[in-house]
DNA sequence: TTTAAAAGTTGAAACGTTTCATTTTGGGAG
DNA sequence: CTCCCAAAATGAAACGTTTCAACTTTTAAA
């Protein structure tokens, strides 16, 4: 038995045709009937299948996309999930990489990533890195943004309508009779965050409600930060009736803290969170939130990404979808 | 401004040295004092970085590592976080893929992996694929079995002790008081669902309780599978006191109805799950849970893959990790 | 039947590395 | 100062495709 993988010149050989015309068969393109037989016979015969890695030397084409996001969480995973079958269904793959929110390791995956020889990158990033994505657009590997922008960056864009989903959410929550609304958000360093709170600060100046300064609570993205502002909120000698939070994580740290502090959501206190993840519903009572389009977004990013890798595209482009809000439980009348 | 990359002949040229020198010096081989800093300016001078694409052809190793598992759930997500980061650490990429355990798609997934000239395959799936497996394992690609094990594959595994974790739990379940305890299980082809069903049905004998084919319910791992076996149990004549769940998911289906049908875990029928999601312990009250060591289960994936490929690893080796018990409110005593 | 155009085939060159048989270098022993 | 030897350098061949200019066959029109 010989261990050598059959290579397009065996098929050749076999079929008694030249190298080429096996390639244009493999290709897809036009072949006299009875050369396609014969190719097709020695292919399957000698079980035949092209190697990827020779073509794509010769093409300059890996066929594989890049995903580089914070962490694989659960929103990051239902994209993951959908991005995979899309990429599958058009022929490319997808390597992942990640980076924790942080720039040095940010900066080295996007390197990683860079001299895999990937044919795009769909990037989750924040704005400590935008010279070193300019630099990789610079070398012609196209990248698509999602999640979070990248001022400036000529780049294709998938964003969610931050503003516009939180300005709905704390709308909602001033007609439920709230007025000292406490909102916490992520890293400022990111768009995303930034976008909410604004949605936030608008939408209590539009209805004419004051903004405090002591209810606006602005550190990191990480749970136990959900947590700490939690309790701070709760322990204020005026606290405010309701919290918005600007990610699931930051709201799960606060649920952590509830939970501890026998708080019920709802009742001590009203909550709505950014991100809609599927536990939400299974708690008691369920957790009010404003649901991002996860399976939108991974669809156009596909979209986005190929129609450029395929066809000639000039501009960047950039969608923008729409959030739901989701009431629960966990937001109600104001009791006064 | 000339657009093509560099290669080890522009560096060769511009360093006035044979490409094969460059080549050694990449490859980390020692090298002459004076030729190596002539290299290293070429390099640094004309920002030249090796085309993995022409060293996988030459070398017919991509240095990537394939991912092919049922869904990107919280579990699997976990591991392939710690996997990225191990891999990475190692020089190697992650390739990922899903089949959502349904053997069309696993196979078209392997056959889609295998076709990327992958040196490796971490595989989560049935036996329902046993041989195309073997086909591939028999064409060359080394794979690594987890979480779900297919008998006289000759492959490396990573398992968990489904079977002694569960046993655990049973066995806690029965000192709270439980004799009749209802029995959710997965997919009986696959192995991991069998074990779980065995701890129950060993304990169950072992402690002199009578095993009664209603409690036991057999279906699928969906979570409406967790819903309607939840629903039904509840609704027998003589519900049991208690039930376990062989998987998050399925217990999440419970949770599901029995949110809607106002009952409360560990009140109206204690609960205990296989895995342990994070969202468990913040749920009211916490879910009890064998929890499974996903980041020692990534890290023996990324080990035992690892070494397999770069020494000379002769026969198949097994790693079994044990699981840890997480008691919470929604398993008490059983009230009479 | 002839002819021109269109469609298909051919095979060598090229993609950017690693490998390896051969040659060169430099330094220590005699 | 020679000679020898290990270490380092050399450069052509090879990996398995695609591409493309040149050539051949088929098709359809006249």
């Amino acid at each position: 038995m010989n261990h050598r993988n059959p290579t397009i010149l065996d098929v050749a050989k076999k079929a008694d045709v030249a190298v080429g015309t096996v390639s244009r068969f493999l290709n897809g393109r036009n072949i006299r009937k009875s050369n396609r037989d014969r190719i097709e016979a020695a292919i399957s015969e000698l079980g035949f299948r092209a190697n990827v890695v020779a073509r794509a030397m010769k093409t300059e084409r890996t066929k594989s996309i890049g995903l580089l996001v914070p962490v694989f969480d659960e929103f990051n995973s239902a994209i993951l999930s959908v991005l995979v079958d899309e990429l599958q269904a058009n022929g490319y793959s997808l390597l992942t990489f990640h980076h924790g929110h942080q720039a040095k390791a940010m900066i080295e995956a996007l390197e990683a990533a860079a001299s895999r020889r990937i044919d795009a990158l769909l990037l989750s990033a924040t704005e400590g890195i935008q010279t070193e994505v300019e630099r990789q657009v610079a070398g012609d590997l196209p990248i698509t943004l999602f999640n979070n922008d990248l001022p400036e960056v000529a780049a294709d864009r998938v964003l969610v309508n931050d503003r516009a989903g939180t300005a709905q959410a704390v709308r909602r929550m001033i007609e439920f009779g709230h007025e000292r609304i406490g909102f916490v958000s992520g890293d400022l360093f990111e768009s995303t965050a930034r976008n909410r709170l604004e949605g936030y600060l608008d939408t209590m100046r539009d209805l004419g409600l004051p903004v405090e300064e002591e209810l606006i609570w602005k550190q990191d993205w990480s749970r136990s930060n959900g947590h700490v502002a939690t309790r701070a909120f709760c322990e204020m000698a005026n606290p405010p009736t309701a919290i918005f939070y600007s990610s699931y994580i930051l709201a799960t740290g606060g649920l952590e803290y509830m939970r501890g502090a026998s708080l019920v959501p709802g009742k001590d206190m009203h909550i709505v969170s950014f991100d809609d993840p599927d536990y939400f519903s299974l708690l008691t009572p369920g957790i009010t939130a404003v649901a991002q389009p996860v399976k939108a977004v991974a669809q156009s990013l596909a979209e986005l990404t190929i129609s450029r890798l395929e066809n000639d595209i000039d501009a960047p482009r950039t969608v923008t979808l729409d959030c739901d809000f989701k009431l629960r439980g966990s937001l109600g009348l104001k009791k006064d």
